[in-house]
DNA sequence: CACAAAGCTGCACCCAGTGCCATATCGATG
DNA sequence: CATCGATATGGCACTGGGTGCAGCTTTGTG
């Protein structure tokens, strides 16, 4: 099984955040880390590219999840709603060990380097969702741009919603704030990305303004919604 | 003055790239760079933190001048349209040197480190999208989950539409593909953030329908459109 | 038991980045 | 003009992350 080889690298994780904790990463050196593991300094670097990888031990294997997730959607779905879906995979990642989480954003909170390595690793899972929009909204009109703007849309609203989490030292409702989160980007966006395949080219336009309000102001509202096409 | 001391700043960028275009970025060592610059290998790090640095010459100053933007900003105009004026800051930067700012997108584009280095800057210019959204929305109900989603979405329009324009060799409209990105952005959260303070609440309730459009279609449209509030 | 494949280790090496001190350059001042 | 001090530069040695290689051990298999 897969589940039952990595014991190197598990104590390898285990003995990196002992030393993280106590001395702070930058003061712990990967000599430090094998010491402590009782391992040969080379065999952390077969299990972990980069000092930093040891900090995010299963994110690729999160995002080859969810990337096989996305890949495997029905077609004819809503393209934002299975986003979502995505999204609510990857905040199970960090939820299933709220301590380890925790322990890991004040780290990275703290540490430029580790901060610049989380960085791209949620690119990747933008990147991921913008991939699979762009697919769904090919042949729309400005099918890229909303798709990249839609996800770095969701991408913001589960950061959002877990970083707050994580401040709260995983105590909150983690799943809660993510849903609203991302209703507040679903209501933005709402269904203005791929209408189904099913549904026709659609020409409704509302308009919600409240009494009093300047009339450029409803014009420029008229304007900008019209400009979706 | 400012800019007629960094003579020898300025021959370390050239002497790097030209070795980059040549050799390729992670082919060329610093020692290389300041041999070719002839100057001392120390000196290299006193203009530069890191060698990636010597990418990206400069970010830093376009960083503090987009920050000062935003500080400057009347307390009273949109603050979407701010931050869309901020990001034109951006542009500029970029389209300044257009051989300059494609020669980097290509470097950027094959090298991860580059490109993860990349990530960081771009994240330093949403935070600042967002730190300054944040302080604008205040107050509003899901203030800094908005200023978080509309500051990404933003970014990711830049982004988009810059991104379009280095691959054409800096040959198309670079502002107004970002105008148009802009646009959509705009659309989807026109005003969604502070409707100014002058604006007393509204009421007014416009809705444009094409004949025939189905009725569920808007009904969800008048949802999202409720939900902005 | 023999043998091969895979895993682990140590070693030597490259290179980015830093701290420290020596030197040079230049302007102000007596 | 000489001197002094601030600032810019250069050289040097050192730390530490990351890699290639070669040897050793373990494990599984006939």
């Amino acid at each position: 099984m897969s589940s039952t080889k990595p014991a190197m690298r598990d104590a390898l994780v285990a003995a990196a955040f002992q030393l993280f904790l106590e001395r702070g990463y930058e003061q712990t050196t990967v000599d430090d880390i094998v010491a402590l593991a009782g391992v040969g300094r080379r065999s952390f670097f077969r299990y972990f590219p980069s000092k930093e990888d040891v900090v995010f031990p299963d994110h690729e294997r999160c995002l080859t999840d969810m990337t096989a997730f996305l890949a495997a959607s029905d077609p004819g779905c809503d393209p934002l709603e299975r986003v979502c879906e995505a999204v609510r995979l990857v905040l199970r990642m960090y939820t299933e060990n709220p301590t380890f989480s925790v322990q890991r954003y004040r780290l990275t909170k703290q540490v430029p380097g580790l901060r610049a390595y989380e960085l791209s690793v949620v690119w990747r899972y933008e990147r991921a969702f913008a991939e699979y929009l762009r697919g769904r909204l090919k042949g729309l009109h400005d099918g890229t741009l909303r798709a990249d703007v839609i996800a770095a849309a969701v991408a913001a609203a589960h950061n959002n919603a877990l970083r707050s989490w994580l401040r709260s030292d995983g105590h909150g409702d983690a799943e809660q704030a993510v849903e609203h989160a991302l209703g507040y980007v679903q209501a933005a966006f709402g269904s203005a990305g791929a209408p189904a395949a099913d549904a026709p080219p659609e020409d409704v336009v509302v308009i919600v303004s409240r009494r009093g309000a300047p009339l450029w102001r409803v014009v420029q509202e008229i304007e900008s919604t019209l400009e979706r096409d």
